[in-house]
RNA sequence: GCCGAAGUGGCGGAAUUGGUAGACGCGCUGGACUCAAACUCCAGUGAGGGUUUCCUCGUGUGGGUUCGAGUCCCACCUUCGGUACCA
């Protein structure tokens, strides 16, 4: 009977849907197991072939769990704020909610089209109200509590508060950046606005002065990773810096629990390593130099404390405090014009360049604590503001950057280490031993470091100091698309909204036009900004915002009264297994990651860590096809043939040209021939008049030869509108149907690995798909036996059962088809028809054909869905073979193949071996030194 | 530059973790079916030589360990991803 794809997929749909056969709730009684994908931002774009790869993995493990009797929560969601949809605004006037609604329906459209098992009833947007009311709430608590340093966790400003009325800031423990001392007396006495002004040195979240990107095309302010070569990843604007009062998470408070808690993870390596790079521990000592003629000192920091006879110069950051104090008279032109030019130099500039070192003469000297050396201050802009204090010694003769400074401004170099018994090592490495430092003179720099480390804390000019990459998490935006801020200023003091005031909803309007002044959208909407208590915070927050907490929605989405109940963040308790790509290894990850454990402290949940296990998928790229236009005087009109191009490739200008229209796409010999050239004409009709030349020479459209070819130039990137090569599942789901484009993408080779989208071999496993519909009709009639298995086609189903089962587990879906795939072939080599065999199979492939196998089930006359059955398990008693082939090697080579009984001993198999003849003309005239004999596998002669 | 991952047929990729390299699929070649084509089925398919049942070479390159290396060790090359004045 044909396999008619349309219909069976098109008739469980509608009945899954109606029988809410996804739907889960609590239920003590079996295992939990939570699958969790990164939601998908809607874009106005749709789905492209590459999305859903994460999304079968998941699900086929999701439908695997199920089956093997865990209570499986498999929710999806939107992340649903974001810069697109108010850029489309700003362009098409389609406001952000409508065009985000639409673009979700049609992502629901096409991810049901591929039959993910979703709960939908637990679907979560970021953007409704009822969600971000709870986003905006832990806001709150983020404002309202600060790090306690002694019990390592988060503590209400309360506390803090309490402790300043009594004792002033003497003898506290918390993380904070407050560096005025005060006593109970002085803090009593403060206003209320001196009083807010130190607990923001507090606030898990609060409000700083920052050097922010500030990109003045899209009227915002960009994180890091939103920032590509120094131009906005979105749009390519030019970004700058800018300071401005911004809202800042104090995500450096938990660097040393975020580090830790990734060694017990089950996240691959290189993600753990993005992150502990981005953590950026190091550690090294913090040393205050005097300066020359001034009370204040100096504070750096160094990892390398054991150089600090060599420090024969300092330099400070453009933008250090100190700057304008210490500068003499005779320097302050110059260090003004430098501090100009550091700050015009827009991010872009300092990243295309060279390093070129630049830097301006204070005119000020420091001494060297340790060699009481007058060393001279400079200021440049290698030396970051950010990082450590802003400030540091500089050793030229260990320090790569400090070299080259003191190379271009003729400053002193002064070897402190003697490297001699290590020719290899490099001017950073840590080896080789002390010299011209008094105090560690013949030390090994190891011993060096900690002995000149008590040498600094004993002087109390400085202490040990542990030192993080990682900066405090910037979390404004100047946008209208995203969260508001449950924050009211009340004579500028910023007051968090309490729970019955949230959610603070996003206020209507249609003009979402970036304010003057790096204002968001929302300052222009007085009546809202203006409320009874105070003037409301008129920037949002970013995406990160939403996707920090949303997986612990999914287990309570429509709970009103707590972002979720304690039953059901107990029951679920944190992701099993996270399926996503690798682009959000920093921030989304670490954000989350620093939410919970916030959560955690304060006991709102009982985890320490949000996600045990997490798989990267690749990317599936596009292939870009490319047409080599000539550039010159008749720009539009001459294409030219990648084998007929003359001269340089600069010459030509190369084209991005819409795949359908090319033939062999993808390869070597990907060309237009005639019929493509008409289409891509009707598509860009300005080329109507334009030649195009292959070897045999130039020709108009309406002359060309029938075996003309233009061949086009091939590139891998990524799949996207502009290049005109996008592949909507919707497409290979409607002429493969939805089963064969699932098998096909888990064929396509390792989830984790990355590859360019190629239909060539998806006839493979359509083919399969059908043959394993075949095995249960004869012509056109559904016909199995009731007869028993034979011990062949049992050892088949075993067999495949075993394999598909591990493969699984350790998310090797393209071996576990390959294993089905050879099951099918000697089932039919077999003529097997057998229920017993066969309806194992069923349940085999139901995780990953879903449709096919609950058709097929029906068939066999069950009525509860295959969904809900329960996995098969394997015998081992049906693999075991009477016989084994063993491979017979001389010397480790192949030599002979023979089959001997399984129950064989070494000893037996040993003298089986040498009795056979055909070896007789390898072992001639050799001695046979001895014979490694390993059951089940091999057998190896070693002759001399 | 630094960190991480990976290099296997014409292609996507397997290889029980040190034990028959190339499973499975695509593509290609030949054959059957057909008036013909598609579909389907059968056989072959790493390279070179002997052409029958055989031999040599072969997992990025060069060395090493081992009875035996795609797998382990050392050095190098290439590709991809991350990161970048982090003191």
């Amino acid at each position: 009977m044909h396999y008619d794809y349309q219909s069976i997929e098109k008739k469980w749909r509608a009945q899954w849907e109606k029988d809410n056969l996804y739907k889960v709730e609590i239920d003590e009684s079996k295992p939990k197991f939570y699958v969790l994908d990164m939601f998908p931002y809607p874009s106005g774009a749709g789905l492209h072939v590459g999305h859903p790869l994460g999304y079968i993995a998941s699900d086929i493990y999701s439908r695997f769990k199920r089956l093997k009797g865990f209570n499986v929560l498999h929710p999806m969601g939107f992340d649903a704020f974001g810069l697109p949809a108010e850029e489309y605004a700003i362009a098409s006037g389609v406001h952000p909610a409508d065009s985000t609604s639409k673009n979700i329906e049609r992502y629901k459209e096409q991810l049901n089209n591929i039959g993910f098992c979703f709960d939908w009833s637990r679907e979560v947007q970021t953007c409704d109200p009822k969600y971000y009311k709870w986003t905006q709430w832990i806001f709150t608590l983020l404002f309202d509590h600060y790090y306690d340093t002694a019990s390592q966790k988060a503590a209400p400003i309360s506390k803090l508060v309490a402790h300043f009325e009594a004792h002033g800031l003497k003898d506290v423990t918390a993380y904070h950046y407050c560096e005025q001392p005060f006593t109970a007396d002085q803090w009593n006495g403060f206003s209320t606005s001196e009083k807010e002004d130190i607990l923001t040195d507090f606030r898990l979240a609060f409000r700083k002065v920052g050097y922010v990107n500030w990109c003045e095309a899209l009227g915002t302010v960009l994180a890091n990773d939103q920032i590509k070569d120094g131009l906005s990843e979105r749009g390519g604007h030019p970004v700058e810096r800018k300071a401005m009062t911004q809202w800042y998470l104090r995500i450096t408070a938990y660097a040393e629990r975020l580090l830790k808690g990734l060694d017990d993870l089950d996240w691959s390596s290189s993600l753990k390593t993005i992150q502990r790079n981005w953590i950026g521990k190091s550690e090294g000592a913090s040393v205050f130099f005097d300066i020359d003629g001034h009370e204040d000192t100096i504070e750096i920091y160094t990892t390398r404390p054991d150089t600090i006879y060599g420090a024969t110069f300092m330099v400070l950051a453009p933008e250090h405090p100190y700057v304008s104090q210490i500068t003499t008279d005779e320097q302050k032109s110059a260090v003004e014009d430098y501090k100009n030019y550091a700050n015009s130099r827009s991010e872009r500039e300092r990243m295309s360049e060279v390093k070129e070192v630049s830097g301006a003469f204070t005119g000020a000297y420091a001494l060297n604590p340790f060699s009481g050396t007058k060393i001279p201050i400079w200021i440049s802009e290698y030396v970051l503001m950010d990082y450590g204090t802003g400030a540091i010694m500089a050793v030229p003769s260990d320090d790569e950057r400090d070299h080259a400074f003191a190379t271009k401004f003729d400053l002193p170099i002064i070897d402190v280490i003697d490297k001699s018994a290590y020719p290899d090592a490099g001017r950073e490495d840590k080896v080789g031993v002390m010299i011209n430092s008094e105090l560690i003179n013949g030390l090994e720099v190891k011993k060096a470091i900690k002995v000149i480390s008590q040498h600094i804390e004993d002087k109390g000019i400085g202490q040990v100091k542990v030192n993080y990459k990682m900066r405090d998490a910037n979390f404004s935006r100047q946008r209208y698309w995203g969260e508001p801020f449950p924050i009211v200023y009340k004579d500028d003091i910023p007051q968090s909204l309490p729970l019955e005031a949230l959610a603070v909803e996003l206020p209507f309007t249609d003009d979402f036009k970036p304010a003057s002044g790096g204002q968001s959208p929302l300052s222009r909407l007085t009546d809202w900004v203006n409320q009874d208590n105070g003037q409301r915070e008129t920037d949002t927050m970013p995406a990160v915002a939403g996707s920090s907490w949303y997986f612990l929605r999914y287990m309570d989405p429509q709970n009103d009264d707590a972002f979720a109940s304690e039953k059901a963040l107990k029951y679920w308790d944190a992701v099993d297994l996270y399926v996503g790509g690798s682009e959000h290894a920093v921030a989304h990850l670490l954000y989350a990651r620093f939410w919970h454990k916030f959560l955690f402290d304060l006991g709102y949940v009982f985890s320490e860590e949000p996600f045990k296990k997490l798989i990267n998928q690749g990317m599936i790229q596009g292939v870009i096809e490319y047409l080599a236009l000539k550039k010159g005087e008749n720009e539009s009109n001459h294409f030219y043939s990648l084998d007929a191009i003359e001269g340089d490739a600069s010459d030509y200008a190369f084209i991005p040209t819409h795949i359908d229209f090319v033939s062999q796409y993808g390869s070597d010999q990907s060309h237009l021939n005639p019929s493509g050239i008409q289409s891509f004409l009707q598509w860009r009709p300005e080329y109507k008049d334009a030649t195009f030349y292959s070897k045999a020479g130039g020709f108009k459209a309406d002359a060309l030869p029938d075996d003309f070819q233009l061949l086009t130039k091939s590139e891998v990137g990524k799949m996207s509108k502009r290049y005109y090569n996008v592949v909507n599942p919707d497409d290979v789901v409607a002429d493969y149907g939805a089963d064969t484009f699932r098998l096909y993408e888990m064929f396509l080779g390792p989830i984790e690995q990355s590859k360019p989208w190629d239909t060539q071999g998806i006839e493979g496993v359509s083919k399969f798909i059908r043959k394993f519909w075949g095995l249960f009709f004869d012509g056109d009639d559904f016909k199995i036996s009731e007869d028993e298995a034979t011990k062949d086609e049992l050892k088949v189903l075993h067999q495949a059962i075993k394999k598909v089962s591990a493969d699984i587990e350790k998310f090797s879906f393209n071996t576990a088809i390959s294993a089905m795939m050879i099951a099918v072939n000697e089932l039919r080599k077999l003529n097997c028809n057998k229920r017993a065999v066969l309806e194992e199979l069923v349940k085999l492939i139901a995780p990953f054909a879903p449709f096919m196998a609950e058709e097929l089930w029906q068939y066999l006359e069950h009525t509860q869905s295959v969904h809900m059955a329960s996995y098969p398990v394997h015998n081992e008693s049906y693999l075991v073979s009477d016989e084994v082939e063993y491979p017979i090697c001389i010397n480790g080579k192949k030599r002979a193949l023979q089959s001997y009984p399984a129950t064989l001993s070494k000893e037996e198999l040993e003298a089986e071996a040498m009795k056979l003849e055909d070896l007789a003309k390898w072992t001639e005239g050799k001695k046979i030194v001895k014979v490694i004999v390993v059951p089940k596998r091999m057998i190896n002669i070693v002759v001399k």
